[in-house]
DNA sequence: CTCGTAATCGAAATCGTTTTCGATTACGAA
DNA sequence: TTCGTAATCGAAAACGATTTCGATTACGAG
């Protein structure tokens, strides 16, 4: 029950090996005739040429590599879901890598796709990364390089984004409508490109609508996730009872800080409104 | 900027590409003077066989393949991601498909999988395979396999699974134990192993502690989803007030089933218990 | 009938590595 | 010195597909 080969289908047709794979890559010398006889005899067996042989002819893997921070995260795999359905259809495989925020872990995924000779590599940074030496080592290999959601503006590549500063603009502008003075944000790590621009996005808000912008206001999030939120939440009602409105720069921080409001019997959003950043599947499961 | 080969090496070195080749597997007929030298040099210049031209002696790809019902899932990102830890240790690289719980495509990327001539698959069945020929016919191409969370007993191979029937007994039997005595079950499609044997756990903890079963409380969840949960909880409430509890497949439905009864002010437990299935990380999330 | 052209087909080289098997060298024993 | 053995090394044949280039055939024009 081994693999057929191309000989195998040869001498089975009483052909050439050449004139089976011309057939197979319609090669205009190649009669219909012949070439409708091994179209359907490797239908019929099934037969698909042995991708790693190919490779070395024509060295391409028809794989693409994908790095992010992390996979269990909603929008990850979500992304990764388009990804890999548009690659299937265009019959390339995926390989998915995870830098689990890490700098380090980044560099040597990088590295493992390289040796893998994937054709192209997607790329979303994690928070930690300072440099893009491996970055522009992919470059200058001259494989293709996308970078999505995370980038950098070190690198010179072609990025795929959300317009954070845009939408966090968009985000407190709709709590000032609202009737909220006092702001706060908790913001992301200090080194990826999203917190700082969902940050500039608030304090572009906070600018327009001439409300003072107040460094003490201003909680870091170091890894996003709702034990901070809940922590800060904690902390601004004890300590900063003035304000009004929590603008996170995502969902997880912002759902800490319901669920310690909603212990606290707060009410949300009249006593104090909370916005996250993302649309997570879970924002429409909690309360409020 | 090419990659470097054997050749390359061989002749930086003066030696034959056999020799460098044998030096870098450690064979025993090649001098340590000179099996130093060149691991030192590759090492140097950063080399590694190439994975394609390798295979086509060794006919060892370094690649499993793994098949799960669906990305966005909370269990399946962190199964990945220890399936993903154990083969990048152990050189391997991982490639990920979908079935997105259609036996269809499930077929589909079996396929795939046995064309990349990955060394072993590790798959989850979806809840709509309902035959196993694609699952032989791994077995029958020698290609290692074991089936996990989601398994089907009808093929015979080795498989990882959780003990669903006893967690389910346990859960139920808590419920009892708390004292409740009218359990719904909100069980999950038909066809899943995991949902028979949870379903059967239901009925043991109900049989142990001498509860009537009544076929009116079961509830199918066919897709797994918080919207039905929530249709449900409505219908309980409604239909039937006498339920003071409900034990569901998953998480998914028993969130559900609890954002329903906050909304109408029901108490949680103590007028209706709600009991999930999976300790997602979100569970610790929502009220209560 | 011969020749030239076009239409088909195959031999063989190539991709980069692994592995078998044969070749060479060194060196001590006879 | 000569021989046998052990220690090192390389030539070359795979692996399976692609592709260049040359070979063969068919066929109509002259």
């Amino acid at each position: 029950m081994k693999n057929l080969t191309l000989k195998d289908i040869a001498s089975a047709l009483n052909l050439s090996i050449t004139t089976v794979s011309k057939a197979l890559k319609d090669y205009p010398d190649v009669s219909p005739r012949t070439k409708a006889k091994v179209k359907a005899y490797t239908k019929e067996v099934n037969f698909t040429p042995n991708t790693y042989a190919a490779y070395l002819r024509t060295q391409e893997s028809k794989i693409i590599g994908v790095i992010i921070p992390r996979l269990n995260h909603y929008f990850f795999s979500n992304v990764l879901k388009g990804i890999m359905k548009a690659a299937e259809a265009e019959g390339y495989m995926v390989i998915i890598l995870s830098s689990e925020e890490s700098y380090e872990l980044e560099k040597k995924q990088v590295n493992r796709l390289l040796k893998q000779n994937v054709d192209g590599i997607l790329l979303s940074i994690a928070d930690s990364t300072h440099d893009t030496s491996h970055i522009d080592n992919i470059i200058t290999q001259n494989i293709p390089l996308v970078l999505f959601d995370k980038y950098s503006k070190l690198s010179k590549c072609s990025s795929v984004i959300v317009n954070d500063q845009n939408a966090a603009f968009t985000a407190v502008e709709h709590l000032i409508k609202s009737g909220k003075k006092n702001i706060a944000h908790l913001r992301g790590p200090l080194l990826p490109q999203n917190s700082i621009d969902r940050f500039l996005g608030y304090r572009k808000a906070l600018d327009k609508y001439e409300l003072t912008y107040k460094k003490e206001w201003i909680f870091t999030c170091q890894n996003i996730t709702s034990d901070e939120g809940y922590a800060y939440a904690k902390y601004i009602l004890e300590k900063h009872p003035e304000i009004d409105a929590i603008f996170a720069v995502a969902d997880m921080p912002a759902i800490g800080a319901i669920k310690y409001f909603n212990e606290q019997n707060i009410a949300i959003p009249e006593q104090i409104a909370v916005m996250g950043f993302s649309n997570w599947k879970i924002s429409g499961l909690i309360t409020p």
